[in-house]
DNA sequence: TCCATCATGTAAGGTGTTACATGATTGC
DNA sequence: GCAATCATGTAACACCTTACATGATGGA
């Protein structure tokens, strides 16, 4: 009974929809702020978006291209000459009317994977001199990504604000996860602390 | 020049591993813990991992085939007259050094996602209503988190402490996330707060 | 001369989700 | 009688990553 799905966006008419398609509807989104070539769209990720979604450019292009089939953004060619040309999207009428439903629809629920805290979970079975190494180095990484944030919203967050309200979002994500990672840091600190004041103790 | 590499674990020989089958080894970590069948870690996924990584049921059963197919684990039917049989497994000799391997090896970076944070970073281009369900859906999913995470301490925490190391690993990271959860409920709360808040001077 | 940046992609394969399939027992 | 729990799986497909491919310009 059930219709098989075709593969892309926008087809099933059965209105059960079953894929999520978030980096579609991210990348329209983007498009949306202004129109893009890939290679924007990646500056794009790796400044403003990385921190809670990323794709890489292959990734990118395909899904360019399954959007363009799909007649939710046209494209403008754009000649140059000293460098390849610029394919530059933006959408269609039709993909501002799916951006909006996406808006609208219900965030689902979705197993949260974290590859750190799958290590550490079984970091018993081995030594402390282990975890800690994980630890340290993951520490590192949070302070990163931390300092990436920073820079990114002084070099960004100066800039316009032809569209207030656009940024006032942007804004509330970014003190979301800078929270998140901050508390995240902070247990990290605690446990290297505690780790390193035992295994102290064990040497002398 | 490059060799192609098999479909799974341990083949590559060539040691430049490109795919990380985190899956795989939290598996193997779990039926290091005690032997068990799919069924079996299947509920202790949604007891004590959940938070962190999860699967479907479909993707456990596959994956205990792969992991058999490849030496790693072992397993033992046991007949039940009134259940389906059980198939309980076990870590071979091979399984348990990969395990260990694994442990040891760097946690790879790798790009954090999150459905939440996409949908909010535009929820500037409609209006301050939907952002505000989206909000307070996302309140009530991380309360129910936390509560989750409660109930399953009382528990689990209460039982043995046989493995007094292997538990201290598991109570940390149940403290690192609490720890972020709790971060993101305050941030979602005071968003929720400053939304309200407007919306009622808009109405005035 | 070498590296970074600009700019586009294809192919292959690994990972994860959804839908579907089966069937007995225990408790309400 | 119905729902939940126990217990196993297959098939199809959607999603993501890695490796590979190309080639010019401009600056150190």
């Amino acid at each position: 009974m059930r219709e098989k799905r075709g593969s892309s966006l926008l087809k099933d008419e059965g209105h059960e929809t079953s894929s999520r398609n978030t980096l579609c509807y991210i990348m329209l989104g983007l498009l949306q702020i202004r129109p893009m070539s890939g290679y924007d769209i990646k500056q794009t990720f790796e400044r403003a978006v990385a921190s809670y979604w990323n794709a890489g450019t292959s990734q990118i292009y395909t899904t360019l291209k399954s959007l363009y089939k799909a007649g939710l953004i046209e494209v403008e060619v754009i000649v140059q000459t000293s460098r390849p040309n610029r394919k530059v999207y933006q959408l269609t009428e039709t993909g501002q009317r799916e951006l909006t439903r996406w808006q609208e629809e219900d965030v689902p629920e979705r197993f949260t994977k974290d590859e750190f805290l799958a290590k550490l979970f079984f970091c018993g079975q081995t030594d402390d001199g282990v975890a800690l190494v994980h630890l340290r180095q993951h520490r590192k990484s949070l302070q990163e990504q931390l300092k990436h944030m920073k820079l990114m919203q002084q070099e960004y967050g100066s800039r316009q604000s032809r569209r207030q309200h656009l940024l006032e979002y942007q804004l509330l994500v970014r003190e979301y996860k800078e929270a998140e990672l901050t508390a995240s840091l902070e247990v990290t600190n605690r446990a290297i602390a505690r780790l390193e004041e035992r295994l102290q103790h064990e040497q002398a």
